[in-house]
RNA sequence: CGGGGCGUAGUAUACCGGUAGUACGUCUGCUUUGGGAGCAGUUAGACCGAGUUCGAUUCUCGGCGCCCCGACCA
């Protein structure tokens, strides 16, 4: 894409009141917009991250069985009624409002409740199952208090998946499988050495609940980790009896700060009864459906990654989610050559498969040089009179600051590589 | 929801009980051209309402909005 025809600005400093890093530089560099307090827009650079994500996540939770949908914002009150979940004191982050035909609808916050109710029409006999549904959803929740820019808002793209298994056994099979699933996720986005599945309070049903959580410097929760082992534990259920359960002891635990980025849960049969979810197994006999949810925040991951990897000039996205790998800086000023240089090369590597942000404008050298800095792509190839003389473009690596010089053909092989 | 802070051009800021100045941005011209350039010109502003006052952007009250700490976070 040009990036003269790109709508978006970059901006030199921050709006004041926006002081978590990940909103301050996704802003600066026009790849969101806020709309008000915890609710923000993706504009053509931020869309294409979250769209980056989505399809990672896509295609890890379509390698284990699941099926995609989409369900609906709108949610009957009924239907939470049945498990006693649409009371404001029960669930705080309810948005709600009235039908003018009567009656009141909620907006979705989660949607266990409607999916379980969904799949009544589905599953009757032990032979329906399993079955593992996902979505991408704009989740509506009513905060109190939005903050940390994308990564607790009022409004936020999660995926959410929902298992359907005969009994705990066949559960637990793919409650294991989701833990993999998740990881290689984690893996493919750029933090797998510091993420770690983490014990955390349980559910009615289980003595822990598992988090995904990642070392970063600016989360919110903390945990204590050993990164041998592989064990980490949220200090909410950090004791005695968990170090014993899980055979380590404190003095191998290190503290850290960690955001959540994904979480499990496992519900049991309890949804499943109180929705009236159930199916005949093979003596004809009427079994609840055992049930377990598994979430990983999009949105939030996305501020994640600005978190832990942005430096001081601006964001360093991981190649795998970056909105477009290379960002082709042209410094042509008047020279006809170098500009018929640049676009040359643009054509070579879009046809080469490469996603090519091609900085074009009519601007000076220090100004594309920090734009480019703040935007994040991984590489940076520059074409310039100097480059031209020199028959070799200039590529610099936006996380190691790392400079080479390739030509066409070098250039091409390591991007296909 | 408890506590605290803040609302001045597109953005960041300043001053002031007598209607607002600077920087960046925008636009124009000339010069410049490998790390946010220079000169000249241009454009654009007091969240809303009430009160006090001769006069309010400034003081008081209310509303709305935003931020931070805590609580909450299925």
């Amino acid at each position: 894409m040009r990036q003269s025809q790109l709508f978006t600005k970059t901006r030199r400093e921050a709006p004041k009141d926006e002081v978590a890093k990940n909103a301050q530089l996704l802003l600066r560099a026009g790849y969101i917009h806020k709309e008000m307090a915890g609710v923000y827009a993706y504009l053509p650079l931020g869309l294409r991250v979250v769209e980056k994500i989505k399809t990672i996540v896509r295609e890890e939770m379509d390698k284990i069985g699941c099926q995609e949908i989409i369900m609906t914002s709108l949610q009957r009150k009924e239907l939470w009624e049945k498990t006693s979940r649409w009371s404001d004191e029960v669930v705080d982050v309810w948005f709600k409002s009235a039908l003018k035909a009567g009656g009141e609808v909620g907006f979705g916050w989660s949607h266990e409740e409607p999916i379980a109710e969904m799949m009544k029409n589905y599953i009757a006999s032990y032979k329906d199952l399993p079955i593992v549904v996902y979505q991408f959803q704009t989740k509506l929740r009513n905060e109190l208090r939005a903050k940390s820019g994308i990564m607790r808002g009022k409004e936020f793209v999660m995926k959410d998946a929902y298992s359907f298994s005969l009994g705990e056994a066949d559960h637990t099979k793919f409650y294991n499988e989701s833990i993999d699933a998740y990881l290689r996720v984690f893996e493919r986005v750029g933090i797998g050495e510091d993420t770690f599945v983490t014990f955390a309070s349980g559910g009615a049903f289980t003595q822990f609940s598992h988090e995904f959580q990642t070392v970063v410097d600016t989360g919110e929760d903390t945990i204590y980790i050993n990164r041998e082992k592989k064990i980490a534990i949220n200090e909410e259920v950090l004791n005695d009896e968990t170090l014993k359960s899980l055979n380590v002891t404190r003095a191998e635990l290190t503290e850290v700060k960690t955001a959540e980025v994904g979480n499990i849960f496992n519900f049991g049969t309890q949804k499943s009864e109180d929705l009236g979810l159930y199916y005949k197994n093979e003596k004809g006999e009427e079994v609840p459906v055992w049930m377990g949810s598994y979430g990983i925040g999009i949105t939030r991951l996305m501020g994640l990654l600005v978190e832990k990897f942005a430096d001081e000039k601006g964001i360093v996205w991981p190649e795998s989610v970056a909105p477009f790998r290379v960002h082709l800086v042209e410094l042509s000023q008047d020279n006809e050559d170098v500009a018929n240089e640049a676009k040359e090369l643009y054509q070579e590597l879009t046809s080469a498969g490469v996603e090519v942000l091609w900085d074009d404008r009519d601007a000076r050298a220090g100004e594309k040089f920090a734009d480019s800095d703040l935007l994040g792509l991984p590489l940076r190839v520059v074409v310039s009179e100097k480059t031209l003389a020199a028959g070799k473009f200039e590529c610099v690596d936006r996380k190691s600051g790392h400079v080479s010089h390739k030509s066409l053909q070098e250039l091409i092989g390591h991007l296909t590589a």
